[in-house]
Parts: structure tokens; sequence; C-alpha cells
DNA sequence: AATGAATGAGAGTTCATTCAT
DNA sequence: CATGAATGAACTCTCATTCAT
């Protein structure tokens, strides 16, 4: 029953109406009452599932790597898993994205904890990723991050299944990423030529 | 009156009541309809003038630049622009953006229209950069578009002034934006030359 | 200003807005205020002088009648008034009538005594009739009269000024209520003829 | 619940509030949207319910009538349905005749199409009396008609059940109208058969 | 396990009314 | 004498919620 995420997707907290998560799932309105306690619960419930679902399929996804993948690499599977689940898989993942601001903060509770432990991943990438040098120096690893993720959420706000397919658009927001946190490839390459730089 | 769109940031098209706007202005509920007629008109204005007075101030920023500004130097200071009106000046924005999938059709005739010259401009410098040569070519500049302005359009959603200056963060996305952008440094020819730059 | 009892004629009371009544009389609503107390007090008012107006019509249109006019040509005179009045000349006649029974009992204090006096005039005349022996003996003048009154305030309803003239309206209504009350021509004809009836 | 006519004949149309009509079926305002979808809609079918009652009541009236019965005794017939329809049986039939006039065009569609098709009973009632001879030529029957039922209508503005039965107001209406209407016996002619009758 | 019927709280909206100007 | 601006009361209507079935 819980496809009811669908609705919050489309119509924002405020504007989900029992009746009409009802409706999408072929049920009355009052039916929803045999499985959630009340209307906060039911999308309480549904926004941490969000996150939640989200944060395990991370990391699966990273626990997969072959061991010794670099920072850089998992956080562009960080960011391909991102896409995937919010544009493929998952109502409940575009509903809780979506509408965290919108929530009131008695509902947040779990939803903020999941999001915080979600970001804590990204997080311990991004500083692995800069302890290898694998980032700019004049980019804020705590600024990147959200920066690429807010690239990645708002794409379920534009992106139109019929113009580009799924795939085109993982890649090319995984050139967007890597280029915009890798430094200059200076290094490997000058190193054999001559004492340039330090 | 117009102010109201602080609400609409706040609680999303659905969750905003007249009286809660009302109250930001100091008013009663019913003296609202003085210049409104409806709560959909209030909104429709308020979510039209969010992209108007945006794309005013874009084109007013770009056409200030000296001439022979570089398409990716008028990118960044797109950017900048976006991120600052956003961030500092203007609730409407943030009520346009935000709000945008939200509304229903009806009342979008005009914010949609606005919304779409709004990325006609921005078109507009990503394929005078394209042509230039300043965008990578493993990077479609209709997807890097829409990446880039989920970037910072997020920014609404986590920043927070307490944090970060807006300084910080324009000169972090800006920085963001270039490298995600700019094609590789060619090595061969670069040796003799000099500093990366754009 | 008193032409709102245009808007009581179509709309009835509890549909007459101030709003319309000024509109109407080319004015704003609030400038109502300057000539009556209150929206109650300008219908009653206006009720009043619906049913006033045209009983002091009437009451001329009596007294200029030749002394010895038979009952029933008063009768027929009356209702020539009271045709002539609500059709031609007066929205008060109409809007006093039409609402009757929707004004609140608060509201009708001075219309029910002017209503009341109306009829009297009325009954006057169907008692002299009757004791003129010129309304026939098997209907009761108590019940004729308001038959007679509403078939004429009914004309209100359909009567359609591009169909038929008041004159012909008038007579054929004439006719009409002379007939339905007076006995049949016997007496006169038959008592030269023979003991037919005592 | 469609005894909320009974508030329309007391009140009007814009008088009538679904508070009262609620009350008035001992429910809460609410629950007659589970029945109707709006105040119009509820309106609209009970004034249409109105006429449509009382023209299918008049139809079986009239069809219950012996063969043979004349024009005239037809008539009176169809008088005597319509005032016990509108004073014994139906607040649904006041509603409709009271509020005719101040229902919005948008709401009288179907209701003026059976107000249409019940006149057209009476019309085709008088066309035949008239070529029957039974009515006064001095009297056009397209005047006439809406003389005796205006008579009518207007009774339930008037008519008190502890001054005058039903019955009695009946028999005065029926001699009222017979004779409104009958050519004046012809005395010539009369003499040799008898009482007048029609 | 689910629904039809109903309700109470609260939303948008209308309108008479006020008041400073 | 009249209006622009605003308000409070009241109305229609929506919606989460309940309850008997």
């Amino acid at each position: 029953m819980d496809a009811a995420a669908h609705v919050l997707c489309t119509k924002g907290f405020a504007g989900t109406r029992l009746t009409d998560v009802a409706e999408h799932a072929q049920l009355q309105a009052p039916a929803i009452y045999y499985y959630f306690a009340s209307r906060e619960d039911l999308i309480e419930e549904t926004v941490f599932r969000g996150v939640n679902d989200l944060r395990n399929h991370l990391k699966r996804a990273l626990d997969a790597l072959p061991p010794g993948t670099s920072p850089m690499d998992q956080i562009l599977t960080a960011a391909e898993v991102h896409l995937r689940h919010g544009l493929e898989l998952s109502d409940y993942a575009r509903a809780s994205i979506r509408n965290s601001s919108q929530i009131p903060e008695r509902l947040r509770a779990r939803h903020k904890k999941e999001l915080t432990a979600y970001n804590r991943i990204w997080k311990r990438l991004m500083t692995a990723a800069a302890a290898d040098g694998q980032i700019r120096d004049d980019v804020d690893p705590k600024l990147a991050q959200p920066l690429i993720l807010g690239a990645l959420n708002w794409s379920a706000e534009w992106w139109d299944p019929r113009r580009n397919s799924v795939d085109t658009l993982v890649a090319n927001a995984q050139v967007f990423i890597r280029h915009s946190l890798s430094p200059a490839p200076k290094p490997v390459r000058r190193r054999a030529k001559g004492p340039v730089s330090g």
C-alpha cells in the first residue's frame, strides 16, 4: 500500500490527501486506517523508508565494489546508485527528498537521522578522496558534497525518460562530478618529464 | 503584500494557507481578497514574479559584463547571480523554484513560460561555451545545464548562513562548475604555457 | 437611491447584496450607509414603501371614480391599478410583494400593517359588492379576494411586455375577474318572463 | 434528505443555508455532500423534482378521468390537483414555484424545461376548452391560463389551514375558475333547458 | 479486511459593516 | 458625500477520521 509515496512526489506533503493515496491503491480512504494509525504515520513511514532504502542500496553497492577501488570511483558509484534509485526504482526516495523541507518537525525525527546517516556515507567517501589527493584543493569537500547531491536530486524535476536514457544521464553526471572534483592532472604526467613542480 | 512568497517557500503549494500569509503580512485573511481575486491568483502571481525577477536580474548582470567576456565567465556569473538571488534576495525565487512541480497545471502557464525563457538564457551561454571549445566533449551541454542548475537550486535546502558565507559558496560553486565543464588541459601543448586557467 | 428595489425583485430578500444595490445606483457599497443605517433598514424601508405607494395609488384612483360607481366597477378599477402599478410603475411594489414571505419577522412589522390596510380596502370593496348582490353566492368573498390578488400578483412572474400590452392584460384580467365573481345574470331578464325562480 | 425543499419554500433561494437544510434533516451540514456534489446541485435537483412530481401527478389525475370528460371539467380537475399538490403534499412544488425567478439561469435548465412541459398540459386543456366553446370569447386563453395558475400558486402565500379546509378552497377556486372562463349563458335558448352547469 | 455513512475541524471565500480620509 | 482599505461573522466546501457493519 505504501505506493502512496507516489502521491507525495507529485503533490508534496500538504497536498497529499488520503483519498488520492487510497485511489492510487484501489482502495477507499478509511481502509488506510487498517494499516496506519494516521495520515502522519503513513507519511512518516513512507518518508523514512525513502532514505532508508536508498542508504541500504548504497551500502550494498559500495560493499560490492572490489577492494581497493579508489575513493573517486566509489563516489561515482554512489552517484550512479543515487540517480538510478531515485529515477528508476523508487517513488519513496523522491518522496523523501522532495518533501524534506516541507514536513513538520514532528514527523522528521527518524527521517532526519537516516538522512544524516546517508550523508555520512558520502562524507566518508569525500574525505577519503580528499585525503587521497583526488579532490582539487580549491574546492571544499563539505560544500562540494551537497552541490553534487543537489545536482543529482534535482534530476527528478527535469529528467525525461523519453529524451535521455538513465544510462546517458548517469554517464554524464559521472563525468560532470569527476571533473568538478578532480585536481588538474599535472603530477602524473609531468613527473616523468622533468622538475616542473615539486 | 507579496511577502507571502515566504510561506510558499516553507510550506509548499498546498501547505500555504491564507491565514499564514495574512499573519505574515500583519493582516486578516479576508484582506488578501482586496488585492487578489483568489488564493490561486495570489500564488500564480507570486510564483511568476519569482522567475521573472530572477530572469531580469540575470539579464542585467550579463549586460553589465564587459564586452568580450568569455562564455565560461558568463556562465560563472550566471551561477553567481542565481545563487545570490535565491539565497540572499528573494523568497520569490525560492517559492517559484521549490514549488515548480507541485503547482497544478492551471496555474503554471505564465510561470512555465518564464522558466523556459530563463533556461533559454542559460542554454545560449552553454551553446556559446561549447562552440568556443570551453566545454569538454564527453559532457552533453543539454544535460550539464540542468545538473548545474540543480546543484544551485538545491543550495536553498541545505545552505546555512551560519556555516558558510554566500561568498564562499559562490566561489566553490564556480570552481565546481568551471571544472565540471572545462575540457582537460592538453598536457603536450600546455607545458610551455603556464597555469591552467579557463 | 431607493432604486435598490430593483435588486430585491430579481434576487429576493437574502440574495440582495449591498454591492449589487450600490452598483445599480452607480455608487460604492459603503455609500449606502450615508442614507441608511443598515441593510435591513434599507430593505425594510423599500418593502414598506412598496405597499404604501400602492395603497395610496389605489386610494386616489378610487376617490377619483364618479360617485355611484358600482362596487364591481370599483373592484375592476382596483384590479387595473394593482396590475399597472406592479407592472408599469414600480419595482417597489414587486419587491414588496414577491418577498413578503421571505422577509424575517423583525423587518415585517410596518410592511405587514400596510399590507393589511391595503387588503382592507379590497375587503371593503368585496363586501360592498357582495351586499349589492354582485358576487355569486357559491363563492366566498374572503377566498375570492386572495385568489384575485394572486392572479394579479403572479403576473409579474410571467408577463412579457413584448407579447402583450398592459392594456390587453388589464382588459382580460377584468373580464376574468368580473365573471369569476358575478352571479348568473338570471334575475333581471327572467323576472319579466315568468315565475321561474323565487 | 430532500426534505430540504422545506427550507427553500421559507427562505428563498439565496436564503437557503446548508446548515438549515441539514438541521431539518437531523444531520450535520457536511453530510449533505455525501449525497450531493454541491449546494447548487441539491437545489437544482429539488427544484426540478418539484415541477416533475407535480406534472406526473397531474398526468395521472387526468388519465384517471372517465373518457369523455369535458375540457372544462378537466381544467377544474387540474386546478384541484395543482392546489392540493402544492398545499397538502409537497414542499417541493412550493419550492419550485416560489423560487422560479430567483434561481440563477445556470441552475434552471431542467427546471425550466419541466415547467414548460407542465404548462403545455394546461395549454392543451385550455385550447380544447376554447375549441369546445367553453371559454368566453372576450377572454384570451393564453392570458387566462397564467391568471388562473397565478391565483392557484399564490394560495401558498396566504392559505391558512386553520381558517379554511383545502376542500373549501378547492371548491371556491373551481367555481371561481369555471365562471371566469365560461361564456355567458345565452338566455334565449336557455329558458327551456334547465340549470346552467358546464 | 474493507466500506458506506457521517462528523468535526478548519480551509477559502463572501459580505455587511466600519473608519480614516 | 463618497471611497479605499480592512475586518469579523458566517457560509460553502474539503478532508482526516470514526464507527457500525
